[in-house]
DNA sequence: CGTGAAGATTGACAACTGTCAATATGGCCG
DNA sequence: CGGCCATATTGACAGTTGTCAATCTTCACG
C-alpha cells in the first residue's frame, strides 16, 4: 500500500540549526566529564545540595575515599567549572557556579523542551 | 578582632538533605560519561536539536569519525539512556528520551536552582 | 621557631576508553 | 539467488583515568 514503507531518509539533518561551536561543546564535554564518575557526582552533589558552602573536610569520610582521592576529583569539578574554591585559614570551602551548571543544563535540554 | 577568622568548620554536610540513592547517582553518572566525550556530545546534540527522528547515516559524514566509531557512540548514548534506538527497514533511527534527559539536568540542578 | 593538622602533589599501576581497519550481519532490490 | 547498502561487531593499540601510599606545602597556634 505505501510506496515507502522505509521512509528513506535523506531529510538531512535540518536547515542550520547550529548546534554549538567547538569552544561550547569541549568546555560542556568537560563538566559532564567531571560529573561521569559516581563517587565524583556524589561529591558535587554534596556540595550542590547545600545553600551554603561546604568544607573539603566533611567531604572524605562520606566520599569513602582516601583524601588524596577525594582533593584530585574536587579539583577535576573545579577545574570543569562546576564548582568554586576558596580556601580560607587551613580550610578550603566549595560553592557552586549557578552560571556553569545552567550552561550544563541548557545543553541536556534539546531544542524542544526548553529548559 | 575577631576570636574565629577562620570560621570553624564542623557545621557538618546538614541534616538528611538525601543526596541520591546509589542507583540514581550511578545511573545519572553513566548517562554524563555518555556526554563526556566532545565527538559524542556533538552526536547527542545533532538529535537533541531536532524535532524529529535522526537517521544514523546522517551522522557518520558531520562527526568527521568512521562509521564503527559513530556506531559506537551510537550505542553508548542508547545504552545511558539518553536515546532511543529504531532500526525500520535498513536505518536507525534516534531520537532523545524526554524523561532521562530531564532526570540528566535535574543531577546538575543544585538544590538552590529549582530548575 | 616547632608541632600538628588540612589539603595538594607525586608516582605507580590496573582498568577503562576512543579510534580505526577488517569483517560480520541483515535487509532491499533486481 | 546475488550483490549492494546501512549498520554492528571484533581486535588491536595508544592514551586516559581512578585509586592509594608516601610525601610535600601551607597555615594556625603555642
Amino acid at each position: 500500500m505505501n510506496v515507502n514503507t522505509s521512509t528513506s531518509p535523506r531529510v538531512p539533518l535540518a536547515p542550520e540549526h547550529r548546534v554549538a561551536d567547538d569552544v561550547s561543546v569541549t568546555a560542556a564535554a568537560k563538566m559532564f566529564a567531571a560529573l561521569s564518575d559516581p563517587v565524583r557526582l556524589r561529591l558535587f552533589l554534596m556540595v550542590a545540595g547545600q545553600s551554603r558552602e561546604v568544607c573539603a573536610c566533611d567531604l572524605v569520610g562520606p566520599s569513602g575515599r582516601s583524601q588524596p582521592t577525594v582533593s584530585h576529583h574536587m579539583k577535576v569539578l573545579v577545574d570543569s567549572g562546576l564548582l568554586q574554591r576558596t580556601k580560607r585559614g587551613q580550610w578550603v570551602w566549595y560553592r557552586v557556579d549557578p552560571e556553569r551548571t545552567a550552561a550544563a543544563r541548557a545543553m541536556v535540554a534539546g531544542a524542544n523542551d526548553v529548559i
